[in-house]
DNA sequence: TTTGAGAGTTAGGCTAGCCTAATGCCCTGT
DNA sequence: ACAGGGCATTAGGCTAGCCTAACTCTCAAA
């Protein structure tokens, strides 16, 4: 145990945070984070980056490995599934509660998660009923910081004529989230894969109502399903 | 016009928002806010003030005096009442809401309020049905930035055989909140003065449902009464 | 096997905010 | 009328985070 894993672990910054739940997404397929996919998730410059990973790793929070990449430590992956728990309680609370609709969550939790308490997220999940998901699907981690990986596919990698329900839609651009919902195109909407047209073309549709959709490639690499039984 | 009012208007920081919350509660009684007040209240070194109000009145959010002291400017002013309206909404969703006590929103609130955007404060708000007051009596100025101001006096300072209510608890240390609500001293409780005892001791006051409280002068200057007509 | 493009890192600089130490102003008490 | 105490300010320095410019490493293609 060396000197940054023994200390009292002073609270993290805002950018730490940031950085963390960075690293967090950029792992999530195994493999390392690299410099450049995380200063452009962040909007900062390569440099910048560089410096924080070299803090980072002197506190223990990332494995540094000089021109490879970065992976979490086990206290970082720890610090970055709360965060994602605060972010994604947060976007259901707001959801739920305060009437908010999916596409203008993000970035309202994007700012409060750096400023709720442990106790005010508790309080929110308690309120909701311990919620799984939030609401575009993506699995809340529980607080003692379990998260649940499911296997899904994108629509885009669907077998025409297999049978999937929407799950999760792994996209926070307001304008494309509203879009979808209008769509009808909401986690826990059960599709069957009519058709898709070549050369990266749309994936066309049928909802449970029997109405189809077309899907465009951008769009439909977004929408993670789930596999039917019956396919 | 100078420069720095045409300008857009950056969004404050944390530490701006902070410092003129300062500056309004210190100059609430009229007159200047002074460096070591303000350094107090903040918890920071009196040069640390005397840096941040050049700034701030370079930005024309205060008029600085040198060696006198600092008013707010009507900017100044609007920006330090939307931070008290929002940290006050905070407060009354906070208990209302999710179960929170008076003792305990105080710091809640504190860091939340430089989070929140004005729409959510408004969706709780509405779901409060725009509060007047907060948990602590504290009137919540409207999202025009107008506030009540209400002529208050403290226990400590009312006649002995007077009759008040008790308005305001200007107090947001969590233990003497607690210990107040115990005691049934809470906002609109209706209270008789039967007492005083000399040389700044306490205050005996006989309660709505005629119980009697001896309260300490350091709590009697804390609680801000309405003298009631028939006194 | 070498080389060069592309990614990563180091060097050096900036601002916001904080600090302590040193200096300057103001005003009251003698 | 002025000296001294107390408050305010200036001077100078620190850290976190960001930047650009200059460099170094890696690896794949020739």
């Amino acid at each position: 145990m060396n000197a940054a894993t023994r200390s009292p672990q002073p609270p993290l910054t805002r950018s730490v945070e940031d950085y963390l739940k960075s690293v967090f997404h950029l792992t999530s397929q195994g493999g390392f984070a690299t410099t450049s996919d995380i200063a452009e998730m962040l909007a900062v410059a390569p440099p910048s980056v560089s410096g924080m990973m070299k803090r980072l790793s002197e506190t223990g929070l990332i494995e540094h490995v000089p021109y490879r990449g970065v992976q979490l430590t086990h206290q970082g992956r720890r610090a970055a599934l709360q965060m994602i728990r605060r972010h994604r309680i947060l976007e259901s609370y707001l959801t739920s509660k305060l009437g908010y609709d999916w596409g203008d969550v993000h970035v309202e939790a994007e700012r409060l998660e750096h400023a709720v308490s442990e106790k005010l997220i508790e309080r929110m999940a308690d309120a909701l009923g311990e919620p799984r998901y939030d609401p575009h699907g993506a699995p809340i981690p529980t607080a003692a910081g379990e998260i649940e990986e499911a296997e899904l596919v994108r629509l885009a990698d669907t077998a025409v004529g297999s049978s999937v329900v929407l799950q999760e839609v792994g996209d926070e651009n307001a304008e494309r989230l509203h879009y979808l919902a209008e769509q009808g195109l909401i986690p826990g909407v059960h599709l069957t894969v009519i058709d898709r047209q070549p050369f990266n073309g749309p994936t066309i549709v049928r909802l449970g109502d029997g109405t189809t959709r077309v899907v465009g490639q951008e769009l439909a690499l977004l929408l993670l399903c789930r596999p039917v039984d019956g396919e």
